[in-house]
DNA sequence: CATCGACACTGCCGCAGATCAGCCCACCGT
DNA sequence: ACGGTGGGCTGATCTGCGGCAGTGTCGATG
């Protein structure tokens, strides 16, 4: 592999598949096109109709269902190296809607350009679909969360989650990692309120077992927080290339 | 359209895709190798790796992810004209497991008959990468519910896209349908306890909206447990096909 | 400097829903 | 006729979590 890889996507999809250097280029020369957005920016509208795809750069992004009730659900936060409203372009309108988070920088490729990428490239074809079934498997997995688990093994459970996808892309440790999200776009994603959430937290630092504080998560007790969250990374990663 | 449409999956990627005859004997010529199974038993084992899809012909089936702690969460039921597995392909092992609810009938498809039946009618592609959209996005909008909506709401949405589902595929109205899903099953899909379930059932007989009994749900007043629920079908179904 | 808004944090109370325990009925197999 | 089983149904009790209301802190802005 490239001693010299630059961007997240080609980090994370490197992991999934080995590519060669003409195809990290191909995936590179899709990510010319940046742009800018502000933090709390809203990138794709409920209901919107999309024909292009983006490529997260830097900085964090989620993307929530509203209900009718006006309730939010955040269904997932995207990092650097995720894609925004891939499965969108297939479906006319988009059923949720994408905000940033903290300042980021996307790359917007149109969806002609990425499927003439995929027939010159096959094996990158198979990589971003990889990507996207290991999506689709963190959303069912969260959905388990929702359902089944209470509510200290559900935010243990996720703060392991997104530390597991953050060492992936190079931006964490099973130390910790730096974490913008506010109390409030937690309780948003995992179905809690805020002074829930802030309870459990609290808990879970008097019991020495992860301290989420001033925009920084730091694993105390990263063991111990993996047994009381019965976290299995296994969906998340690959023990060996799909392809090599 | 066809007037002599056989197979619920093709009645149900007609109405995203109109499909030509030649087209829809591709379709028809993908699903001969059937194979019954019996009521309970285990089609996919959560971790087991796999290389061939299901298409659910007849009778009702459901994918659940088992918790290291035990407990059960129901993903979604399968209804005929469903795929099984699909995205497990993908995944060097299923990241969930699948089991019958009823006696049933599946086609079991190889990956490279499938592959091949897209290479040589795309339309059909697509059709179905619509349908995979669409399933993901109805595990998006029972991630929200889960999330989001409290215990009545929630069983009201759910009867509510289930007789939807089950209308596109021509097996029930919006009078009702037939069910065989136990309140057990429904407890695991919903993330509640089976005796919660029943009172909920109950309350919503007892406001007259609808009658889950005897294995029939009956819409007393479909619109009012329309409002109930806020329930709109957008996502699920397509005002005009895709393709025409 | 005062003010204001965003975010974190806390105690108290009420409620939705879990858990426990038990009953009824229909359908089995012997 | 019998017990066994699986599903539906119910009441009593317990509890996790949300709602509310209020405090504290920091950083931005006049």
């Amino acid at each position: 592999m490239d001693t010299t890889v630059t961007s997240p996507l080609a980090r994370k999809l490197g992991c999934f598949v080995a590519l060669s250097d003409a195809e990290l280029s191909v995936l590179e020369r899709l990510q010319v096109r940046r742009r800018p957005f502000a933090a709390g920016r809203e990138i794709v509208h409920q209901g919107q109709s999309d024909r292009a795809v983006y490529i997260l750069v830097s900085g964090w992004v989620c993307s929530y269902k509203t209900l009718p009730d006006g309730a939010r659900q955040i269904v997932d936060f995207q990092i650097p190296g995720d894609f925004l409203g891939l499965r969108s372009t297939l479906l006319q309108t988009s059923d949720h809607s994408i905000e940033s988070v903290t300042d980021i920088q996307v790359c917007e490729v149109p969806s002609g350009d990425l499927l003439a990428a995929f027939a010159g490239t096959p094996r990158l074809a198979t990589a971003v679909l990889w990507a996207a079934s290991r999506d689709e498997a963190m959303v069912v997995e969260h959905l388990a969360g929702l359902g089944r688990r209470a509510a200290p093994q559900r935010v243990a459970h996720f703060l392991l989650e997104l530390g597991a996808r953050l060492a992936l892309v190079g931006f964490g440790t099973k130390a910790g990692y730096a974490c913008p999200l506010t109390q409030y776009l937690l309780a948003d994603a995992l179905g809690l309120s805020a002074v829930h959430i802030n309870r459990v937290l609290r808990q879970l630092r008097e019991l020495g077992l992860v301290t989420f504080r001033d925009g920084t998560v730091v694993f105390d007790d990263y063991g111990g927080l993996v047994a009381l969250a019965d976290f299995d990374p296994t969906y998340l990663d690959q023990e060996r290339p799909l392809l090599t």
